[in-house]
DNA sequence: TTTGACTTCAAACAGTTGTTTGAATAAGGT
DNA sequence: ACCTTATTCAAACAACTGTTTGAAGTCAAA
């Protein structure tokens, strides 16, 4: 057998990023237990023990994955309310929320590790609850808040809070569905952006009605005395 | 033979039954990789071998607690366009939606079955997009079309019939990070229903929203007959 | 050239997986 | 009583898993 075509020597952490590499596009594939650390290293070119050299386990390659690639691609945070009108605020969170849709493959893999990580979680979920979805979410709450005058959020804001970033985080996890039911919905940089926009327009007009039935309805009962 | 007609043993075919739902248990609440048959024998009391006996092979026993205790629970017909108001309609939508998510554990853990193959496909996820997805996606599409007067959907109202749907689906992909962020807002039946409808307005305001834009909008350019 | 740290590799390890086997047990029909 | 069929069981099977090993290789500095 001739020895394998990649150089014996080829720079060191190049095989570490060969091996990161494979192993995010397979594990965003096929998930963390559908995937051999044997099927990644083949994928890289590279030997199976170059993970446990590397990442010290398969659990610190799929961690690695999961998080490096990604970099400092901060979540774009969330103005402070007041200072932006809200409907350029919401077009602004929907671009930002669904950015990574047009972004490389690399980071959609990621996106979708993410997003594999809800359902099938492999223990860095609440890590990643803290760190992304709770500041998220709180940012949204914060602006809807001041929108409506609330000190607190209530249950019908965390509803509307609910229902607004379920709208684009659908868009993620039900790629496959949109693909098999109107591909064209989702093709495209363009059709994103739009996307995007129309999803503001709808939030905006959920928002809207909030505002009309809170305004049309007594005084919501308060359970706290204020202090 | 294969199914088993009579029961010549008095506990028969109750281990059958019993496998299916540690199976339906064990398989919703940590997927199919991470589930050793073992560990379902185990739990349902029986022997390994009971599983290659009433269900062939693991597959198998994972196909028949994915189809079998869902039974005849029909997903909700959408009733034809113009019989119905559309607030009506849109209520008794997103009540049929969320149903699932006040019934008893075994049908929710069928739910999750079926949202886990959404992001870990184990090859029953096409039967499933066709047999309960795409009627419920075109329902709601031949509906606004309907309502918008169009003959056919175009991509406006395919994003918007995604979102609207993408509303209600949220709730059950992210039960953990409700439960994490906002648990109230899922609490008891009634925050069920109040949830089922304060989503039917929201969607209600985004038709409106949606028609409006039609209305201001001059045609959408029609690209078959120019030129 | 020799040294020594860094990197690769094939092979082996220990454990778990899904599945099969063949004997043992129970119930009914004759 | 017998025979047949249905069901259970412990054990064994082969294949695969993640991980470790120890030797061999490569390269830069001494």
């Amino acid at each position: 057998m001739s020895p394998p075509t990649v150089a014996a020597r080829s720079d060191g952490a190049q095989a570490r990023e060969r091996l990161l590499y494979a192993a995010l596009r397979l594990f965003a594939a096929s998930g963390f237990e559908r995937t051999s650390v044997r099927d990644i290293a083949q994928a890289a070119g590279a030997n199976v023990s170059a993970v446990g050299y590397y990442f010290g386990d398969k659990a610190g390659l799929y961690r690695a994955a999961f998080f490096e690639p990604l970099g400092d691609h901060c979540q774009g945070e969330m103005p402070a309310p007041g200072t932006v009108p809200l409907p350029d605020l919401m077009h602004g969170f929907f671009r930002d929320l669904l950015k990574p849709l047009k972004q490389g493959e690399a980071v959609q893999q990621v996106i979708r590790l993410h997003f594999r990580e809800i359902v099938e979680p492999t223990g860095l979920w609440k890590e990643m609850i803290e760190n992304e979805l709770r500041p998220q979410h709180e940012g949204l709450v914060r602006v809807l808040c001041a929108e409506f005058g609330l000190r607190k959020a209530d249950m019908e804001l965390q509803r509307l809070t609910f229902a607004i970033i379920g709208m684009g985080i659908h868009f993620f996890v039900a790629q496959d569905i949109v693909q098999a039911l109107a591909p064209e919905v989702m093709e495209g940089p363009g059709a994103i952006d739009a996307l995007a926009d129309r999803l503001a327009e709808g939030a905006l007009a959920m928002i809207e009605a909030e505002r009309r039935r809170r305004a049309a309805q007594p005084r919501p009962a308060r359970r706290r005395s204020t202090r």
